[in-house]
DNA sequence: CTTTACCCTTAATATAGTTTAAGGCTATTT
DNA sequence: AAATAGCCTTAAACTATATTAAGGGTAAAG
């Protein structure tokens, strides 16, 4: 619980009234690797802070193969947020890829928290600012580069990612099959 | 300004004294067709809301290509929000695509704002969690859809724009070559 | 009203990335 | 210790999309 509330006052400091607040809503939980905590065809009910391990978001195209649209580790934020918010079914899985410990929050906690503490809409103003701008980056990078420049700015944008996770994962990611990726890997090492 | 004003109050209700707050911040700006409203290289100063007219931002390659990020035409907000916050150069251009209308705010003047009508932070973080999703969706076409199918739901998501955009900014959009998209067209028309 | 600049198309050639298939390696499960 | 399942690699054939080049049409600018 401390890692969330380290995490809030990272961005701006709580009172010991709004952090007992917080801690009464939100509910820790443990999550084995594999498992999910959101399916397609599901509402996404939580927000989920990852306290320890890493998790994956995907979609499927209409072949049924995997896309990863996200991955979240430590300190991390993640969710269906389309889904969460309107309460629609979500089209998105999200796997643990390593055991994990999470901290959950749902929709109508949220939004209780929200009321009596404005602070938190700033707060997550500005955490959703950031995913943001890091999506968009990637947005620009998918359609200005190669597999192998996207690839090697990857591995320095998230090295502590890119150690954990298995190349199949990081290639899909990357929106390349895991052959493709391999003869990337290939290249590279032959300079 | 009331398109702005209205639209704020479209997310949550505004007092007088709030709105006249609000109207000694922002200012008005008449953008003609071709010019830009941010260039490579420098700071983003504003965030501009839509009256009318349309926009596009865009990003280039290492081959001096261009490539669309995203559309904005009435109603929209525009900017290179990591930019604009951290007051780095921008790597982003911003051109309208027509003639158009803006109502601007500056760094400085959006955080007084943010400080003294906390309501702001709740109507921006729902405004961005929209965008958010929606670039989401993007992400996960671009990867798990042809360009034939990304064409056809581009049509389909902004019919209003597809009417108003020459088919070479969607193409730049799409993540393809103008012939490309030349060529898809003309394939659905056979069928 | 003419000219320039932009826009759309077609088609031939080229390439980045996919598909399919197969084999070996390593971790997990039995 | 054996068996299974996931992971990584290689390579050949294939496909979606890019590149280059060219021509014609239409809207903006002088």
């Amino acid at each position: 619980m401390q890692a969330l509330i380290t995490h809030f006052q990272h961005y701006l400091p709580l009172s010991e009234e709004e952090i007992r607040l917080i801690e009464s809503k939100v509910t820790q939980r443990n999550v084995k690797r594999r498992q999910m905590i959101l399916q397609e065809g599901f509402v996404c009910k939580y927000y989920s802070f990852v306290v320890a391990g890493c998790f994956r978001m995907y979609g499927l195209d209409d072949k049924g193969y995997e896309h990863n649209i996200q991955f979240a580790a430590e300190g991390d934020w993640i969710s269906d947020m389309g889904s969460f918010h309107s309460q629609k079914p979500s089209k998105l899985f999200i796997e643990a890829i390593e055991p994990a410990e999470i901290m959950q929050i749902e929709q109508q906690e949220l939004y209780f928290l929200y009321r009596n503490i404005p602070k938190l809409d700033r707060i997550f103003k500005v955490l959703i600012e950031n995913k943001f701008v890091e999506l968009q980056n990637r947005v620009l990078q998918t359609f200005s580069s190669t597999a192998q420049e996207r690839y090697l700015s990857f591995l320095e944008q998230y090295p502590h990612l890119s150690n954990r996770l298995p190349n199949t994962q990081i290639a899909s990611y990357l929106g390349i099959t895991p052959e493709f990726l391999s003869k990337v890997r290939k290249d590279l090492s032959k300079k």
